[in-house]
DNA sequence: TATTCGTGCTTAAACGTTTAATCAGAGCAT
DNA sequence: ATGCTCTGATTAAACGTTTAAGCACGAATA
C-alpha cells in the first residue's frame, strides 16, 4: 500500500515515481522510500496496476490438447522464457476441439491477457482475435512467428538414413491432416533422394478400419523389404519399435527404427531412439519476445495492433543418433555392429 | 462499460445490480438492461471486478517439474475443472528445485491468484502460505487435502500378480525419497503377500553407478528366477520392457511387467501395458472443490484462512489389465495363451 | 529587479467495478 | 393528514495504482 509508505510524509504519487523512476523526485527520497518499501513489506497490487494501465502482465497460452506428450516441452518452455520476461501465463486447453479452441481464446481474453501464444490445432488458421498473437506451428502455416523448421529436421533424418545404406524405407504418420508431420514427411522424403523407394502409413487411417491400437502389420513390412521404419512422432517410433522386437526383428541388427521430437522416453528404451528434436527453449524465446515487442510497442505505432505478422522464424532441428538405427542388414545378416550397450550420446538432454 | 450501459438513462450501479441480481432492480429493467448490455457487446472487466472485490478468479498450479510425464494428466484436469468452475489457471514450474518453488509460489501471490493447487516436489511439505491451498500428494502425507490411494493401487496390482502364480517379482521404483512411490512398493508388497519373494531395485541408485540410461540388467534378474517385474511408473515400465524384449525375453510369455499411471504410451506398446490408473479428473474435482469452498466462504469464517486441512480425499486407482501380464512360464515353457492380439481391453480410454 | 526556468513535490483524476447508504415516491394503516 | 414501510432507483465512496497538470521555490537569466 503506497498509502502506508505515505506514513513518510509524501503524497502516494510520489512514492509511486519513486519506486517506478518516472517522475522527478530526489535521490535520497527514493532511497528513504526503497528502505521504507521493503521495510513494511510493500508487494504493489498488480491488480490495480492492471486496471490502471491496461496491461495485466499476464499471457495466454493455448494448446491443441494438454494430453499430448510434447505439451509439457512447450509448456516448460514457454511459462519459462514468459516468466524471465516477468509474465505469467495462464493456460487454455482447447481439447481438439476447434470451436471450445475459439472459446478458450475468448476466455483469455476476457480475463485481459496482454497477448498469447497459441498452438494451432491441426490444420487451423487463426483468425484476428483481439490481441497480439504468435503462433507456434511450422513454417509453411501463412503468416506465422516461429516454428521449428520441421521439413529440415525431416531431411536430416533422411540423409542419415540414407546415408546408412537403406534403400527401402517406410513413413510413419499419424494423421494427414497435420501441417507438422506433412512437413516432416516432405523432408524425409528429400533427404532420401530419389533412389530410395518409399511408402507412407498412416496409422490414423489404418486404425480407421482395425481399430485404436490395432498392430501395424510392420513385421509383414520387414519381409517386405523395408529395412527403416521413420515415424513422424516418437510416440509412433515406440509402436514400432515395441511392435517389431515382439516379433522377433531385431532393431537396429534387423531394421532401423526412427523418431521425432525426442520425448521423455526416447533416451531411456532399449534401443535408445534415433530422434529429431526442436530446440523448445530457443522457440519459445523467440515467440514470447515477438510477443512482448509489440505488447510493449502498442500505443505508439497504432497501426501494428494485433498480429505479429513482421517475420517468420524457423529454428533449426537438431538430429540425435542413438541406438535405433545401423546399416540395413545384408540378407539376414544382422548388423552386429550395432548391438552396442546403451549408452547416452553426445548432445543429448538427461531423460 | 457499464458507463455505456448507463446511455439507457440509469445509474451504473443499477446497470451493476440488474446484472449481478444482487440489488433490488424492477425485473422490465433488469431485461433492458440485458438486452442493451448484448447489444454492445458489453464485456465486464475482470480486472476491475478483481481491484474492487479483491478476488481474481484466478487459481495457480504449481508443478514440481512440468517436464514430467504425468503432467499433462494433471493439468488438463486441472484446468478442466478450474475452467468449469469460472476460474483461470496461472502455471508455475519450479524446476525440481525446492528454492524455486517457494519462488514461483511467491509469484503467483503477487498475481493475487485466489487459491492454489500444488504438487509438491518429492518429499516437500508445503508450509503456510498467504492463501487457500490444496495439495495434491499422497494420503500419506500428513495435512493433505486429496490424492489417489497410490498404497491401494500398488496392492491390487499385487493382487492380480500373486493371482497369476508369480512368486518372484522385482519391484521396481527411481527415487527413493518419493512418498508416492514408497506408497505405491508399500501396497504391491502387502498385496503380493508374504508367501512372494520380492527385491527392490531403485533406478536412481543404479544410475548413480552406472551412468544415466544405463541398462537395469534385467535379463540376469530373470534368469535369476525373478518372473515379474512391477515398475512403479509407466515410464520405468517401459524401459523394463523393452531391455527385456531387446534381450530376447518374451512379454508377456516368459516375464511379466506392470507400470503404474496409464500414460499416453502404455495401451500403444507391444506389448500394451498393465497398469493402474489414476482418475485425474476426480482427483482435480476434488481439489478444485475444496479450494473453492474455502474461497467462498473466506469472509464468514475469518478464523480458517489458509490450508484447506479439514479432509483427506483418498481416490480410488484403478487396475487395467492389457497383454504384459500373463503367468509365469513353468521351467521356460512360454505362456502361449497370453499371445493374443494387441486388442483393447474394457474400461481403457483411447491413446 | 523582474522574468524565465528547472526541480521536487502535491493534487486530482482516472481505470471499471461493487456496495453501503440514501432518497423519492407509492401504498396503507393509524 | 401524518407517519411507516416497501420498492426501485441514485449517490458516493472505495479498491490501489499511474500520470497529467499544477504549484512553490530557488537559481539562472535578461
Amino acid at each position: 500500500m503506497s498509502a502506508i509508505a505515505a506514513a513518510l510524509g509524501v503524497s502516494a504519487a510520489t512514492v509511486s515515481n519513486a519506486l517506478s523512476g518516472k517522475g522527478r523526485v530526489s535521490p535520497e527520497l527514493i532511497e528513504k522510500v526503497r528502505s521504507k518499501a521493503s521495510e513494511l513489506g510493500y508487494v504493489p497490487s498488480l491488480t490495480a496496476r492492471a486496471l490502471r494501465t491496461g496491461r495485466t502482465g499476464v499471457l495466454g497460452l493455448v494448446l491443441p490438447d494438454i494430453a499430448n506428450p510434447l505439451f509439457p516441452q512447450i509448456a516448460q518452455a514457454i511459462e519459462n522464457a514468459a516468466s524471465n520476461a516477468g509474465y505469467g501465463v495462464l493456460i487454455a486447453d482447447s481439447r481438439g476441439d476447434i470451436a471450445a479452441q475459439t472459446e478458450a481464446i475468448g476466455r483469455l481474453l476476457e480475463r485481459g491477457v496482454d497477448g498469447m501464444v497459441i498452438v494451432p490445432r491441426r490444420g487451423t488458421r487463426i483468425a484476428d482475435v483481439g490481441c497480439p498473437v504468435a503462433v507456434i506451428d511450422t513454417p509453411s502455416t501463412p503468416g506465422n512467428t516461429v516454428a521449428a523448421d520441421h521439413w529440415e529436421g525431416g531431411a536430416q533424418m533422411g540423409r542419415h538414413l540414407a546415408a546408412l545404406g537403406h534403400a527401402k524405407v517406410l513413413l510413419i504418420g499419424t494423421s494427414v491432416s497435420s501441417n507438422v508431420q506433412n512437413d516432416r514427411i516432405g523432408g524425409l522424403k528429400a533427404g532420401l533422394g530419389a533412389r530410395v523407394e518409399c511408402d507412407t502409413m498412416w496409422i490414423e487411417r489404418v486404425e480407421a478400419v482395425s481399430g485404436e491400437g490395432c498392430p501395424l502389420g510392420l513385421a509383414e513390412k520387414a519381409a517386405a523389404g523395408f529395412t527403416a521404419f521413420a515415424a513422424v512422432s516418437d510416440l509412433s517410433a515406440l509402436r514400432a519399435l515395441t511392435e517389431l522386437q515382439r516379433a522377433g526383428i531385431g532393431v537396429p541388427e534387423m531394421v532401423s527404427v526412427t523418431g521425432f521430437d525426442d520425448l521423455i522416453w526416447s533416451a531411456v528404451v532399449t534401443p535408445a531412439l534415433t530422434t529429431v528434436r526442436m530446440d523448445m527453449a530457443v522457440i519459445a524465446d523467440l515467440a514470447i519476445a515477438a510477443l512482448i515487442r509489440v505488447i510493449e510497442s502498442e500505443g505508439e505505432e497504432e497501426e501494428a495492433a494485433g498480429k505479429v505478422t513482421s517475420e517468420i522464424d524457423r529454428v533449426p532441428m537438431q538430429l540425435i543418433v542413438r541406438q535405433s538405427t545401423g546399416a540395413p542388414h545384408a540378407d539376414g545378416v544382422p548388423n552386429l555392429h550395432a548391438r552396442t550397450p546403451n549408452k547416452p550420446t553426445a548432445g543429448e538432454l538427461k531423460p
